[in-house]
DNA sequence: TATCTTTGCTAAAACGATTTATATTTGATA
DNA sequence: TATCAAATATAAATCGTTTTAGCAAAGATA
């Protein structure tokens, strides 16, 4: 293991003053009145002898880790692992990096890898949160951390955040489906009293009772396994068999449900139609193709990034906090008669 | 923004010094003969004003982060998310964190972020490297660095690693096809000269040669869009109308290719049987549903795991190297004729 | 009683940077 | 020829820990 070089030994070996180094290396030559030879000179040698400042130092005097922390729900759910390719490689793209940890929704696990953040100092946080952390997030916004919340949101607390329009993204489906003829609608969600599943779920009723139809609603609890989803989605389907269309709450829900379907031998759209939250070559693929609520996810990371930068960046304590609410976009496809 | 105290802090509060803290805190407090009654109140104390040492300086001192460097090649690939997923999981109970990257199986990018690991002083390495990264692999393990690669490897360099029987994998596979009487077997794959890639296409080729069958290769390159990818498979397969059965060497090229199936209007299995590699709800969902090459990802990732904490927790330097070769899994479905 | 151990605790150095305050030289001004 | 300002560089404090080396008092030993 060499012995990796300080800015202590790069100073002695030029004669001259670690802070002189410094400055150079930060880009004060100037400001500092640094003679020019002697900047090029300092420069020339650092590059000679491949001279890298120790990050650690560096954050614990200035405070700044340029790292950001990334808590999603399940990095293995294709939205959040796309979500968080993107929003990684634009923080590359700006000299940040990210630590990033799922939170399964796990109230504890999620206090603890909050902690863990703050103890290394992240920068910033982004966070899609679980129910059950407002006071967590609260106290890092007092705390004048910069946060962004995404995919939900607390309404009570004001933060900047960036989700879609939920209930508009259901309210149109629900209306698609009336549009072509079924009746008895389900929605098969979560239940969760997170804000984005609330919406959603806002979003079916509302379509419903404008046209005076009746809810068929199955809430599924998160915390369980696919093969108790797929039951529990059985069950539901051979108890309700007036049900004519589907409409699921979150991606794997609808895959799973597609589970469910072919296990009891429904034929799609004769039996029922269908449409999936969030698009996936799986719904594009499967015979018949499924319609689906597609999330704009480049945009989305789009946002959360640029706004996290701009917080980051700006040093007056700007308080105003942004809201950004981004539309979906319903496709299409052969899981109705249209 | 409260100020945070510090060790100092809390010594000068009971008017002892940090030295007694931080032994205290450290469970040296036998060692280093400090009297029950101290410890006690200095535990009490620590609890009451909920004292956290600040992590950066503990690292800088130490030299150690708790802190796992994970390199994939594209956290937005199901087989790298759910591999990611379990690592986090075991690493976080063993009081390591996570900081990952994709690497885009880009050169640069990937020295890059080994640059930025190394600057962060991640205690270890989990990384599945892409071509041309040799170097500084190695210059990585004469630093005595722990590191352990998988998915693929380096067989020129001593290290650690954990992958599957790739060659075994796809022999059985085209065994498979062989058996239910398919003569023109197509593979496509990708241009890669990662081991893992050369060890698939030679277990192609071994089966066939066993049986005097011609070959048809078809070789993609990485570095390119779905759009991209379709467009490739499409045109081999207009070409190539003799073939009556294709074996995919990764899971978007599985996924890529019935795209390309279903706008050519081709039958499965009548028209062309069909293996994919890595297991996916898609294909257990297609219509039929797809044979796949399953790989253990729970054993790999206990096993990547559990290597590398043995290498961060024997002081003892070690220079034996592991390596696990794990055994894949042929999922038979309806998508060849038995 | 003189010396040696043990007990209980701490001062200060170290990790490797940044930053504040200051010293020295040179040149210009009055 | 003083005096002041500008130009150039640096010493030392600082961030918050851990760890080495050592001190003082009390008890044990001879």
């Amino acid at each position: 293991m060499k012995k990796k070089l300080s800015i202590v030994d790069l100073a002695k070996q030029l004669n001259i003053s670690p802070t002189t180094v410094s400055f150079i290396l930060n880009g004060k030559a100037k400001e500092k009145r640094i003679s020019d030879e002697l900047a090029e000179k300092v420069l020339k040698q650092v590059e000679e002898v491949g001279y890298k400042p120790n990050a650690l130092a560096q954050s614990l005097r200035t405070g700044k880790t340029k790292i950001i922390g990334l808590m999603i729900e399940d990095i293995s759910n294709p939205f959040f692992a796309n979500i968080a390719r993107l929003i990684e490689e634009k923080a590359y793209k700006s000299g940040y990096k990210i630590i990033y940890c799922s939170t399964d929704n796990n109230i504890e696990k999620t206090k603890d890898l909050l902690q863990m953040f703050s103890d290394r100092k992240v920068d910033g946080y982004i966070i899609s949160p679980p129910e059950g952390i407002e006071e967590e997030i609260l106290s890092l916004i007092n705390n004048g951390s910069p946060v962004v919340l995404f995919d939900r949101y607390f309404p009570e607390i004001p933060t900047d955040y960036v989700v879609i329009d939920n209930e508009g993204s259901t309210y149109n489906a629900v209306q698609h489906l009336i549009k072509s003829g079924y009746k008895n609608i389900a929605f098969i969600t979560l239940d969760s009293l997170q804000s984005q599943m609330q919406d959603r779920l806002k979003g079916y009723e509302k379509a419903l009772n404008e046209h005076g139809l009746n809810h068929h609603l199955k809430e599924i609890s998160f915390y369980q396994n696919d093969e108790n989803i797929i039951r529990h989605i059985t069950s539901f389907l051979e108890r309700k068999n007036r049900i004519d269309a589907i409409l699921f709450g979150t991606n794997y829900l609808g895959i799973n449900g597609l589970k469910a379907i072919n296990s009891l031998g429904l034929k799609i759209p004769e039996d029922l139609a269908i449409i999936a939250f969030d698009d996936h070559s799986l719904f594009e693929l499967h015979s018949p193709s499924i319609t689906s609520i597609d999330q704009p996810i480049e945009e989305m990371s789009e946002k959360i990034i640029t706004i996290l930068l701009n917080k980051l960046n700006s040093s007056s304590k700007v308080k105003k906090t942004q809201s950004v609410i981004l539309p979906t976009n319903l496709i299409i496809r052969n899981s109705s008669k249209a």
